[in-house]
DNA sequence: CGTGACTTTGAGCCATTTCAACACGCGTGG
DNA sequence: CCACGCGTGTTGAAATGGCTCAAAGTCACG
């Protein structure tokens, strides 16, 4: 009995493309890996090595300038997919913003098992299309919007994508009313294009208008949904 | 013999990864088309209907928020591929800058047929991973660059895309030192999430301090690519 | 409890935007 | 052939949103 005969995201991963018998196979070319949090898995401008799902956890992706400003360009939650598969280098760092658990495989081998099973390849093209749709919706917020709207977009974003295939307390249609966020202050300023200050301005005055409500640093309610879709412009 | 056997971008596009047999095939469902400038091929939010490869000209991704501001998210030359596969709706517009011709296909029967041929979905899997790289890179550019630093970096950026294949005037390592851009100043101001105020300041800016100049409205020459480069940060 | 990292708050400043006027180029028609 | 008008781009002056710098507050952890 292999790994991923017990994997949590087995039926939401890539994997899912392939029958036991390949499963077996890509079990063999595989590791598990646990990250602590802060911990990078792969570094900007560096040889593609690795390529990953991830089973548990929220990592960043994140590019910087030489003189040291940070922008994450992206967010990956368990079954994501992570790495450059196909290429040489790998274009932003890649590291564990909570606990995470990874199944890492080395790009070479990867690369040489998704070339031999097209279901694997279409559902990476498939999630690739999709994370690319993501990303360009994400700058029409770095570009055009105003740091209110950049901070209510943000926790609607967080309020939907941190649900647990298996969570409670979320309202109907899978968006959390309370979550906490795997970012400190200065990782939700990197997501944004912003300072910390401004953050937290903005943080405070969502919370005094009665859009939400902040019982602990990490964590958020949002208390009127509507009035916050407002905000988000 | 079909259209495809003297297409242009036959050795570039995603279409470089079929036999002669399967391009015959691939030509009996696609339509040759030719958009004007300022000619729109699908909009944001609607349905899913086509797809299509660039073979002449520039065209725009764009998205914008209710009150009318737009961000431009992408920008495709010849040999692209457009439009969103194995995906219900559109997220983004695509305007033709210059005059364009594509090559169309029905979303439906291009998924099919892509399914049916993996080293097509590899191709475009491949360009689909450079663009998702090349796009996150740019968000860097639209969440912590100055304006300045966002002008300098566009026109490098410009100075190496706009290269024709077959083209005379580069510099050895294929960077246009003189290029016409397809942008007006808006349509700059949109690509940078700028205003067109702003972009027209810079522009000027790095004229007056020599590392550009401005023969015209949209004749750009980099004069001086180190002191550029050096500008964007 | 004390220490250090993170967060909030405040005050002033500056880059970019906003608003407004003007310049340029180009096609049209008198 | 020139005057006119319109779209596009430039320039100026003032307003402002977000940033910078600085200090005080909060919390987790020893």
């Amino acid at each position: 009995m292999s790994a991923c005969d017990t994997c949590v995201v087995r039926n939401r991963a890539i994997c899912s493309s392939l029958d036991s018998e390949e499963l077996k196979a890509l079990n063999a070319i595989g590791r598990r890996r646990t990250l602590e949090p802060g911990e990078s898995l792969m570094w900007e401008g560096e040889d593609s090595v690795l390529v990953a799902n991830v089973i548990e956890g929220v990592l960043k992706l994140s590019t910087g300038t030489e003189d040291g400003r940070e922008q994450i360009v992206g967010v990956v939650y368990p079954s994501d997919f992570i790495g450059r598969p196909f290429g040489s280098t790998t274009g932003h760092g890649v590291t564990a913003l909570t606990e995470a658990r990874v199944c890492v495989f080395a790009r070479k081998d990867f690369d040489a098992f998704a070339r031999e099973h097209p279901a694997l390849e279409h559902k990476l093209l498939q999630r690739t299309l999709a994370e690319l749709d993501r990303t360009r919706r994400w700058m029409l917020l770095l570009g055009r919007k105003s740091a209110g709207e950049k901070v209510a977009s943000f926790l609607l974003d967080m309020s939907e994508r941190l649900v647990q295939p298996d969570c409670m307390g979320f309202t109907s249609d899978g968006k959390l009313s309370r979550f906490s966020l795997p970012f400190s202050r200065q990782q939700v300023a990197d997501v944004l294009g912003l300072t910390i200050e401004t953050v937290s301005r903005q943080f405070t005055r969502l919370k005094a208008e009665g859009m939400i409500d902040l019982p602990s640093r990490r964590e958020v309610v949002i208390v009127d949904r509507e009035a916050l879709a407002a905000e988000a412009g």
